[in-house]
DNA sequence: TTATTTATTCAACGATCAATAAATAAATTG
DNA sequence: CAATTTATTTATTGATCGTTGAATAAATAA
């Protein structure tokens, strides 16, 4: 028999349907939480999206929040361990040198170089955590805090260090600036393709 | 009789109470939506904060749309009015030798004057045009369009008349990026307050 | 195989949504 | 004053919300 060519032991059958049934929900909720925001998605809507019944959204995520929640857990991981990684090599090859604009550009490279791998759905993981990070949620979603807050961070003590010249708040002020800069890009709200004329586009980073 | 002493003839009355329920529903309206967006607020949450019921609030924008279009609209001339005087102001006072960063300022100065003063719904205003610009608000509103657009247009042409040597994509993602940056800071969602540690405040503008 | 756990669907709950028609109160008109 | 228009409240509509419990199907364990 050809039971060798098998690439899974059957055995894993139901964990892979469930984390296949998982993700499914995930990427549809991701989408339609970016394009909408939390109060203008349904949960009917993203399991119909996703091809399942609402039943089953709440069999694996409990809650609308508890949905939202683990749609932004899902990548920050990766996207935290690729600003560290990136701020790490920026402070390693540029020990003695660095300069804030290098910095910055370390921290910001991962994100854009992270939407455009072609998975489809990391574009709208950055358009909602622009949303995420330019907007209150108020009630439902509490989003004074977020997981990449400990990253920013050790990227503002590098700042700080660089340039010992600028009052920390300053610094906050300069991240924050630059922070809405790249979340209204981020966004893709569309509204700069048509100011433009379709001179510019949305997706272009 | 001391009749003369009355400010408002007595047919006023009817008018002024009408005026009166429709701004106090407006206030109402701008606070709510600007802190938890179209999607985030109910109408009855609005008729109970101006302390009117849900009925009247349809009596008087019949839909949630036209309320929110009202808001949008009671302080937009005003805004655009600024706006437009600044920027000409500026023309006239430095034809010939006009800046980039000069036409700049013109066009957000007064953005800043205008919510710092003193009437508190001008805040709300900031960062509920903030969200409008900043975010899809999918379905039913429609912000690829603003009443704002035309003076934008107008300030992207000084840009461009002074710089010539700027690509008019590069002017348009150049004012991009301004109002993202400009907008989250408006939109004061407290994330700078809990980042820095209470360093820096949302409303410092 | 049978028993048990896990995944999915079905049907429904109470609450709340935007919106409306009709009744009432207040103001204006004549 | 009475007649009429305007403002506000009361009561209710049908739709949709998030969520849940029970039934069913599929997979695993024994």
């Amino acid at each position: 028999m050809v039971m060798s060519t098998k690439k899974q032991p059957a055995r894993r059958k139901q964990a892979d349907r469930r984390e296949e049934s998982r993700e499914r929900i995930l990427d549809a909720a991701e989408e339609l939480l970016a394009k909408r925001g939390y109060d203008g998605v349904t949960m009917r809507e993203i399991g119909k999206a996703a091809g399942a019944d609402t039943s089953l959204v709440h069999y694996y995520f409990d809650n609308k929040t508890g949905l939202f929640d683990a749609v932004i857990a899902r990548r920050a991981g990766l996207v935290n361990e690729m600003r560290q990684t990136s701020l790490d090599a920026y402070a390693k090859a540029h020990k003695g040198h660095m300069t804030a604009d290098g910095v910055l550009r370390a921290y910001l490279e991962p994100t854009f170089s992270f939407i455009m791998s072609g998975d489809p759905g990391t574009q709208n993981y950055g358009a909602l955590i622009a949303r995420l990070n330019s907007t209150t949620m108020g009630g439902a979603v509490d989003n004074t805090h977020t997981p990449f807050d400990p990253v920013i961070e050790r990227m503002l003590e590098m700042l700080a260090e660089v340039r010992p010249d600028v009052s920390r708040a300053d610094l906050y002020w300069y991240y924050h600036l630059v922070s809405g800069a790249i979340s209204l890009t981020l966004a893709q709200t569309g509204r700069i393709d048509v100011l433009s004329g379709g001179l510019c586009r949305s997706d272009d980073f």
